[in-house]
DNA sequence: CGAGTTTGACCGGCGC
DNA sequence: GCGCCGGTCAAACTCG
């Protein structure tokens, strides 16, 4: 699909990516000073990673416990911006001894290879609308097509996830919208948009080009109606208590029709150390439906996971290692000059 | 027939 | 200014 010349020059073209960029997408403060890391999770975390709430949040806000000493933070969320060419944040699997590595070559130029393009844009977007809506009238005459000239970046996470599946289902509907061979790279990426209407969230599916079997997703913006908007995989949300202090909200996932089961999860040592060690950490889902458009709280009486902790060590289908690898605020910026 | 996917073309940003 | 590349559009196509 993708064009031939395009495809060619991708994977002729060796050039290395730099890395030293940041992630001014508008991450929320929370992810300041931390770059990326790993995480393997059960299948459900990921949909809660997406879907944050007025009451609840991100898995992000893991990296605001303050139990977490300044080595524990960074061994989870190495900064990109810092990272050296070498670089390798290696967790190895409990399973075996092959390791996933954070390599200057796949997640974490992903998103620097979007931090370059946008770093700038979205400052002006901050400061300067009016430059930008010269612009899109200017575009507009050449194609009319452009509906939204003045487009907004949302926040983006972005995840490795060890799978042999392409499309992990989260829970939510997408609709491909394109796809594109990546420069690097012999996958192509996979663009996607939620299809529940006014719901802008995009997401991004690649494989890794140093290891094939992780899939890399990007997801951008937050979604704009409860969650799951269309059930689609008998997903349910138990919220049984309201809890900002002891009660327990928790999903419950059922795969229904998964035909491919995977491994069980490989979980990461020190991930899963955090998982189990903190129900703390999970996500509150009460109030469900509310506009999920707050990345930072104190923290919350949240759950990471589906609620059973035996969960974790069960088949979690699609989702089973789930590597949050970038977040990186505007700052870094200046650590890089 | 509607929803979702494929795919070629187009656009804009960025580096050279 | 030009070419590369990521991102998006939209018509055609497929599928249930």
């Amino acid at each position: 699909m993708e064009k031939k010349p395009d495809h060619s020059k991708s994977n002729s073209d060796n050039s290395n990516i730099m890395t030293s960029t940041t992630f001014s997408d508008q991450i929320p403060a929370v992810y300041s000073g931390v770059g990326g890391g790993f995480f393997d999770m059960p299948q459900g975390c990921l949909d809660m990673l997406n879907y944050q709430d007025d009451g609840g949040s991100s898995l992000f806000d893991l990296f605001q416990q303050p139990d977490l000493v300044p080595e524990q933070k960074r061994h989870l969320l190495p900064p990109v911006s810092t990272v050296p060419e070498t670089a390798e944040m290696v967790n190895t699997p409990t399973q075996n001894s092959s390791s996933i590595s954070w390599s200057s070559n796949d997640a974490a130029n992903i998103v620097d290879q979007e931090n370059k393009s946008r770093s700038v844009q979205e400052e002006d977007d901050l400061h300067d609308g009016d430059d930008d809506q010269e612009k899109s009238t200017t575009n507009k005459h050449l194609k009319p097509k452009k509906k939204n000239p003045k487009r907004q970046r949302e926040p983006r996470f972005a995840f490795m996830t060890k799978t042999n599946i392409d499309h992990l289902d989260d829970g939510y509907r997408w609709r491909k919208y394109g796809q594109k061979a990546v420069k690097n790279s012999p996958f192509p990426r996979s663009y996607h948009r939620c299809t529940s209407v006014a719901c802008g969230v995009k997401k991004r599916v690649e494989r890794s080009s140093d290891d094939p079997s992780i899939v890399i997703t990007t997801y951008e913006g937050t979604h704009t109606h409860p969650y799951p908007m269309t059930p689609r995989g008998n997903i349910e949300i138990l919220s049984e208590t309201t809890n900002h202090g002891g009660g327990v909200s928790s999903f419950r996932f059922t795969q229904p029709h998964y035909q491919h089961r995977q491994p069980q999860p490989q979980l990461l040592p020190y991930f899963q150390n955090q998982t189990i060690q903190s129900s703390s950490l999970g996500f509150n889902t009460t109030n469900a439906s509310a506009h999920p458009s707050s990345y930072s709280h104190p923290l919350h009486e949240r759950r990471f996971c589906p609620s059973s902790s035996s969960t974790l060590l069960r088949d979690h289908g699609l989702l089973e290692d789930v590597i949050q690898f970038q977040f990186q605020n505007d700052k870094p910026k200046e650590e890089q000059n």
